[in-house]
Parts: structure tokens; C-alpha cells; sequence
DNA sequence: ATGAAAGCGCTAACAT
DNA sequence: ATGTTAGCGCTTTCAT
């Protein structure tokens, strides 16, 4: 039989009230008492009972965690910074998938209302355009990851700067003097797939080139598509001498398909990516890529959502994170005045 | 305000007891109430208080996941299974990252008893020998993964046949041609390792070689080490035509450096892996590894949980899983008689 | 400094 | 078929 508020009580002979206050670490109780009952709770392996705290404290220090899918290379970074960040304040972490099936999310979320979580961090489906009626009656704050919406319980958001990114890797790209650049895209329907493109287009633009030579493919977020699109490119004799991609994935993808042409990255074709996946560094040749904070921006999520339990502040914020460069072998080719444009 | 179960009640005409039947769906409510009260429910947004059902039913639906590591590729497939179980029976999941470091398993197994999981789901450590105290209390159930120790809470447990893998991975180089295989291993300390380490030496002795044609290196799980042991190998004029290594990291590590070096996979030197990660399909030449049941594991674990939370059976259980050998390019050699030695 | 008592929102006998 | 009532284990005024 599990000890209970009342037996230490009972055994110190004391109120439950005291005990609890003990527990509570409120300073109105003698030191004798305090070290005659904890005595007694370590002697007894006394574990309150958290749920009943819940009940009355209204609060779970729980929180949730709606991600797509913990297997894209991009969440587990996320969750951990997450985990890490609500754990140095007591806090755990209920984490679910959702495939970026709106119903899963709706679902979801219910049982996180039912479940009394205090806050909700959440990585909306690309499809998602409004909020959730059950959002209307509950006042759980949400904080927003990665996606740009608008809807009632969203107390803040976190957010990259996609856009800084994508123009910085396609201007290392022409730094390095490749001509061609080819913007291998994953889904353009999200915020960050359309930055990335904006960034892509005003770095083309701000360094000579013409419209038309931006080459806009768009897919998935999957190395299959990488492989595909420059399959495609081959096939339709496109000329090309370098790779900007949507994301690390994309890029393997295609550096698989270069490589089994015998085309040589970086001599032939430049590749950069986006994420620095943890495998980005392992493929043959390593890949420049642009780094998202994916840890950062699961930890100052929850640090965020702190802020907004403890001060109960309820002005929106966010926060935009920057990327950075990582430079490595699928880029360095060595300067030429004509650059080796691919048939 | 939210709205409770009493509300309901007086909305609707009825005790509270009646809507609570209509909500746990007991068959002694006729229709018209049931409908009646559905209705109000309905209309005004009811939310039932799961916190308030878990203090009298004791019973909370949901289940801890303690792991080491999120970001080790091998545990978001794993994750992932166990909440696809665990969702399919309306379980919700607690994922606790405790990097292999006692203490953190300890707070963590503490903080999800006072939160009255049903269950926990179990990676321990390699360093751990012994149970928890205040396990010794509570009563509930834990199942093991991967790790075969003992102790008060230990209901069932999930294992992976390691030595089989390793036996048929070192086979396979055998068959292939392969004379001189290294085995790279990763810690010896826990149970797979030791495992994996006696499946290389059998698959050996049972194809004609000695004793001490076994060389075993023993590091980390982690791709630098792959890449050391291979320096070290190099460095030390030790003769081998193939790799066995621990995991896929080591292996993508040990790539590295031959590929540094200008050896050739598979010709000059064969590699197999363990674990078939994500990028084991995508590094080139692609990897040659034992598959193992990551999604199914979590998935297993889960449903054995289940069976035990339902039928309240108290019997101890164990699932062995199979691995499967994912034959790709990195043994594909040409057989031949006498196979070169790298010196 | 300590305790009595009410109540958080729900379920589960037990009556009716 | 429906209601009464007594908790579940804790916190929190408000007295003392």
C-alpha cells in the first residue's frame, strides 16, 4: 500500500497540513517539526502524489510536445533541447506524432487539454490554417515552432531566419564561383520552403544574375526527391553547376545520382544543404550546409513557455533565430574565371 | 471557467453520477438522457478533468519512456513505436533522456512515479547493476529493452538476438570471400556488445578459423572511434581484408578513413554494420548491416505493457527479436580464391 | 508555529 | 434508470 500525506502525518503526529507545508517547503514551520517529519517521509520512502497536488494547484508541470515525426532527422535535436530545458525546471515532457495529419494534431491536443498539460509547443502541419475550437474554452498558452500562424492560445513563437539562410549558402555558392544554381526545393507551401526560395531568388538578384536563371524544382523534404530532381536535370540536358537544396536530405539524394554519373562534387557541381543533419558531415564529400539551431530552438521554446507560466505574461513574442554557414568539402572547389557549366 | 462535471449535471437535470456513467459509456443510462446529456456536453465545450478521474481510479494512461539519448539514431525509431502502441490504447507517452548517467535514471524513474505512470518503458544503463529503492514501494510495472538485468519492478523484458546477428553479419563476409576480419566493436560492457562479440567469434570458429584470428577493438559507438580503430590498424601494419564493426556509426567512421587512405570498399576491404540506420542506405558505397527491429522493439515493449496493465498478469515475460542481414554495396566483391591482405 | 476543515473534479458502491 | 454519498491525496484559507 502506497504512504500517503495522512500516514506521515499520522506517524509524526502532526496535521496533514504541516506536512504539507514541509513539503512545500513554506518557512512557517519550527525546524523541529520540519526535521522530525522528513525523518519520518525518507523513513517511510514517502513519494507525494502528484496527481492529487495537480488537482488543486491546477497544475501538471507538464508539458506537450506536438512534433510530425520524431524520425525526421529534424526532431530529435528539437525534443532534446525541449526535454533539456522543462527538466531544469521540473518539468516533463509528453511528446507526440502527428505525420502532419491535421486530425492526429486536433486529436492530440485534446488529450493534452484533458490531461491538464500547463503549455503545448507545437510544430503545426503545413496544411493547418486555423486554430482548435477546443483551444477556445482552455487557456493552456501555446508556443508555435517553425510555422508562422495565427490563432487563439498561441502565446509565442519561435521561428528561423529561413530566408538569411538560403541567401547566404546560394551567395557562398557564387562566392565560390559557380554560375548556375539550380534551387532544389522541398514543399512550397510552408513558410520556411518559401523563405528559403526568397533568400535564393534576392541572393541570385543581388549578385548580377537575371531572373530567368533561377531553376525552381519543387518536391518532398526526402533524399528520393534529390535524387529525382537531378535525374531530371540530366535527362532534359539542363544546364547546371550547382546545387542549392531544401534540405540536407535533398542534397545526399542528389549526390548519390551525381556520383553514379561520375560527376565530381565539387569540381563539376557544387552542392549546399539545409539543417546539418548529424549525417551531413558523414556523407562522401561532407556537405556545406546552412545550420539550424534545432536544439536552440526546442530549448528556448520551453524556455519561452516558462516565462509565460511564471510571469503570466501575455504579450505575444517571438523569437527568430539565426542559421549559420557550415562550410565543407561539397563546395570547395578552387576559383575559376570560367566556371564548367554541365551539359 | 472551465466547465466541470457538476455543471453538466445541473445543466442537464441529473446527478453527477449519471453524467459520469454517460461519460465512461455504462449501459444503465437510457437513451433519452444519454442523449440529452451529450448534447449539453457538447454545446458547452465539456472537457472531463482526466487528473481528477486518475486520483480515484488510480490510473493515469500513461506510460514513461526512459532512454539515453533521443539524438542517437537509434532511438527515434525506437520512440516512435512505442507511442504508435501506446497511442493506438490511448496511452499518452512521458520520453525521459538520461545520457546513460545513473543519477539522471534515478530522477527520472522518481519524478514518473509521482506522476503515477501505469508503466515504464526501460533502456538502463550499461553502469547499472542494481534496481531502484524506491521502486521496492510501488508497483509499477516496468518492461526492459535491450538490457537483460534484474530487478524489483521488472515485469518483461525486449531484447534483440545479437549474437545471431553478428554471427550470420561475420558469415556473410566469410561467404563472400573476406579472410581477415576485424571485429570494431563498441563498449563491452553491456549485454548486446558482449553478444555481438561472441556471435563474431563463433561465426569464425564454425568456418575453420583459430582462435587467434579474431582481433576484436573495443570503443564507442560513435563514428570517431570507427575512424581511430581503422588509424590505429593502418598505423599498426595489421593485416585485414574486412570490417565488422559494432554499429553503423563505427562503420560510416572506418569508411571514412579508408576512403581517405584511397582503400577501396568493397574490393580491398569489406565492411558490415549493425543497427541499419537511416543513413546506412545513403553513404557510398551503402552499407552492408544488420538490421534491427528499432520501431518494433518500442512497439513490442508497449504492447507487452498493455497485456500486462489489462490482464494483470504477473508472470514474467521476454521477446527475443530477430535481425536480418541487409546485404548492400560495401561486401559486394567479386569472390576470389586467394583474397588480397591489405598490410 | 500548527491545525481544522473545505474542496479540487471525478468515480464507485450502494440505495432507491 | 438514476441519485446519494463517501472518498481519492493533496493544498489552502482561516483560526488558534
Amino acid at each position: 500500500m502506497k504512504v500517503t500525506i495522512k500516514d506521515i502525518a499520522n506517524l509524526a503526529g502532526v496535521s496533514t497540513a504541516t506536512v504539507s507545508k514541509i513539503i512545500n517547503n513554506k518557512d512557517d514551520i519550527s525546524e523541529v517539526t520540519r526535521g522530525k517529519v522528513k525523518k519520518i517521509m525518507k523513513e517511510n520512502n514517502y513519494v507525494p502524489n502528484v496527481v492529487a497536488r495537480s488537482l488543486v494547484t491546477k497544475k501538471t508541470n507538464t508539458i506537450g510536445l506536438v512534433i510530425p515525426d520524431i524520425r525526421n532527422p529534424f526532431f530529435p535535436e528539437l525534443a532534446r533541447g525541449a526535454e533539456d530545458r522543462a527538466n531544469e525546471e521540473g518539468y516533463n515532457i509528453i511528446f507526440c506524432n502527428t505525420d502532419d495529419v491535421l486530425v492526429k494534431e486536433e486529436k492530440y491536443v485534446d488529450m493534452l487539454i484533458e490531461k491538464m498539460v500547463d503549455g503545448i509547443i507545437f510544430t503545426a502541419s503545413a496544411k493547418r490554417t486555423t486554430g482548435f475550437t477546443n483551444l477556445q474554452n482552455t487557456s493552456i498558452p501555446i508556443i508555435l515552432l517553425d510555422r508562422d500562424i495565427e490563432f487563439a492560445g498561441v502565446k509565442g513563437k519561435i521561428t528561423v531566419n529561413n530566408f538569411q539562410g538560403a541567401y547566404n549558402g546560394v551567395k557562398h555558392l557564387i562566392s565560390v564561383g559557380y554560375k548556375k544554381i539550380v534551387f532544389v526545393s522541398g514543399s512550397l507551401l510552408s513558410k520556411p520552403g518559401l523563405d528559403r526560395c526568397e533568400g535564393y531568388k534576392k541572393a541570385l538578384n543581388d549578385h548580377g544574375f537575371a531572373n530567368d536563371d533561377a531553376i525552381i524544382l519543387e518536391g518532398e523534404y526526402k533524399s528520393e526527391w534529390g535524387y529525382q530532381a537531378v535525374k531530371y536535370l540530366m535527362q532534359n540536358n539542363k544546364k547546371f553547376d550547382a546545387l542549392f537544396c531544401g534540405d540536407d536530405l535533398i542534397a545526399i539524394g542528389a549526390m548519390k545520382l551525381l556520383k553514379e554519373e561520375g560527376i565530381k562534387i565539387p569540381n563539376d557541381v557544387g552542392i549546399v544543404g539545409f539543417d546539418d543533419i548529424y549525417l551531413a558531415s558523414l556523407v562522401d564529400p561532407e556537405l556545406t550546409t546552412i545550420r539550424q539551431p534545432n536544439y536552440e530552438m526546442g530549448y528556448q521554446a520551453v524556455g519561452m513557455l516558462m516565462g509565460i507560466l511564471k510571469n503570466k505574461m501575455t504579450k505575444n513574442q517571438e523569437i527568430v533565430l539565426d542559421t549559420s554557414l557550415i562550410i565543407r568539402k561539397s563546395t570547395s572547389k578552387i576559383k575559376s574565371k570560367g566556371a564548367k557549366t554541365l551539359s
